[in-house]
DNA sequence: TATTATCGGTTCATATAATGAACCATTGTT
DNA sequence: AACAATGGTTCATTATATGAACCGATAATA
């Protein structure tokens, strides 16, 4: 698993596999780039990636030659190449799948008011595909990691929950503790799963994130299994159940919509959950 | 050079460079994914590299843990995945390019009526950045390569030309053959190279694909060094001095705006040549 | 101006990690 | 039922990655 969620604090807490191919290593050094860090020297890489020069260097060099990575030529500093461009767009065209997120998250975030975005699942990782924000509030979520730890967000609740089984070994074997919230314990993560599997939606009470509170629907593919999750981030600050209500009204919608425009349905037993809970909710509101 | 120009005939002339680091071998395996080849087995892949069945696998994991590359569940052939859309991202996000290149592009594409596209220099290999159909005819190039032979291609000559002195060499290690036209040896190759010095446009005659005449117009970044090339793939058949002279105009202005956009100018030496090539071909125009 | 501390990049003996022939388990075809 | 594909795995061999020390250049420090 080659996550790095905060390039900014990689000092503390490293603990890398003991054993990486060559190869991963090399592919390794990509995850160091990122929007708030695009461009880093071969003495910081190696730094970050607590790595021998000689060897970062050759890594940049092979990276270098399939234009994966290229050199500022004013500053020295690496950066991400135009190869990732051409491998972008091939992606996209044998898998589209921004293509069918745009409309229905523009819609959720106009619905609820509130940032909501949507996650791909690729192997055992949760990946950030595309986010949008609602102008309606001044404070708002912002989504700024790229692939999404399993046991604190929603959507990696959501894979858990309803994705391949062996996702949950390997979220047993890294709950890292993000907030006071966070599920650090299999006893833990293990309800929130049960939890997820019973309402139909993942849900991250300011487990990631203090103040954010995540709300998650899985989304399907062609192949019939979870592709990915589709979620909004709310301030937790005005999270309130009429606004639950609304989000899971609106998720669902989102959900389905997703999953289509992917080639999926969402399959009959999720739908039921989500029938339960939003009758179970609208017993709420009408109550209250 | 990790360039795979055509998948399709990939078991002919296979010559690989002798010696490759786990990682490049690792990395080259990207390139035989295209959009007319989007998903390819093990077995198939391995043929392609010439390479072994277990290496190839590992390897194959090795991009799958990064999420470059992911299986198909159904079909259980590989395809890219979904960090290479993050990867683009953020590379987009750090330097803009294409941002930069698709109003101009359209208005050359417009203006010439036929297909314009960008390429970009990264180390010494030319990629494709954007291309730009025109529905004026029903015949029209194609671009449907991703990496540009530096000896063959228009915009290949404008970076030998105008780009760093050591591509040359690298282009002369490589003359592959692809027309008859094909500049197959030093002496052609650096005749096309001043050619492309005095006039300031890269210029291929049918020398990469039989019926094909390409014209190429240097860009410029914020380095001040050539950055890459706009240019103009017309069907031979219909190309005339009066299209060229067209093509000529539009390409300056498509190059000036380009590199403006991309935080650059057009030295004043290569609009002394577009000045003094336009005069030229003015003068053989009001005379014809 | 000399000193020191960076930086990106290079070397070479060492030992670790990549390799591939042969293997297995499935699947689909003849 | 035999066959020929496929994706995936094993393990002895050895080729390949590694990193301490080094270089030259640049820039800040004294």
């Amino acid at each position: 698993m080659l996550i790095n969620l905060c390039q900014t604090f990689y000092e503390v807490n490293w603990k890398g596999p003991p054993h990486l191919s060559s190869a991963a290593k090399t592919l390794e050094l990509l995850t160091y780039f990122s929007t708030t860090w695009p461009e880093i020297g071969l003495s910081q890489l190696c730094k970050m990636a607590k790595r021998d020069k000689a060897t970062t260097y050759r890594h940049l060099q092979a990276l270098e030659e399939t234009g994966l990575i290229e050199q500022n030529p004013m500053t020295k500093q690496y950066r991400l190449g135009p190869a990732t461009l051409q491998l972008a767009q091939t992606r996209e065209a044998t898998v589209p799948r921004k293509l069918g997120v745009q409309a229905p998250l523009f819609e959720l975030s106009n619905a609820t008011g509130e940032t909501s975005h949507v996650t791909v699942l690729s192997g055992t990782i949760v990946y950030e595909l595309a986010s949008c924000d609602s102008p309606k509030h001044g404070t708002r979520a912002i989504i700024d990691i790229e692939t999404f730890p399993l046991h604190a967000t929603a959507s990696g609740l959501c894979a858990l929950a309803f994705g391949p089984e062996k996702l949950v070994e390997v979220a047993l074997g890294n709950l890292n503790r993000f907030t006071t919230n966070t599920a650090t314990t299999p006893q833990d993560l293990n309800a929130a799963i049960q939890s997820a599997r019973s309402t139909g939606f993942g849900r991250a009470n300011r487990s990631y994130e203090d103040e954010i509170q995540g709300l998650s629907a899985p989304v399907y593919d062609q192949t019939g299994h979870l592709a990915g999750a589709v979620s909004v981030a709310s301030v937790a600050a005005r999270y309130t159940p009429e606004l639950e209500h609304i989000i899971q009204n609106e998720l669902v919608v989102a959900a389905r919509q997703i999953s289509k425009n992917w080639g999926g349905t969402v399959p009959s037993n999720i739908e039921a959950l989500w029938a339960k809970s939003l009758t179970t909710a609208n017993v709420l509101e009408t109550a209250s």
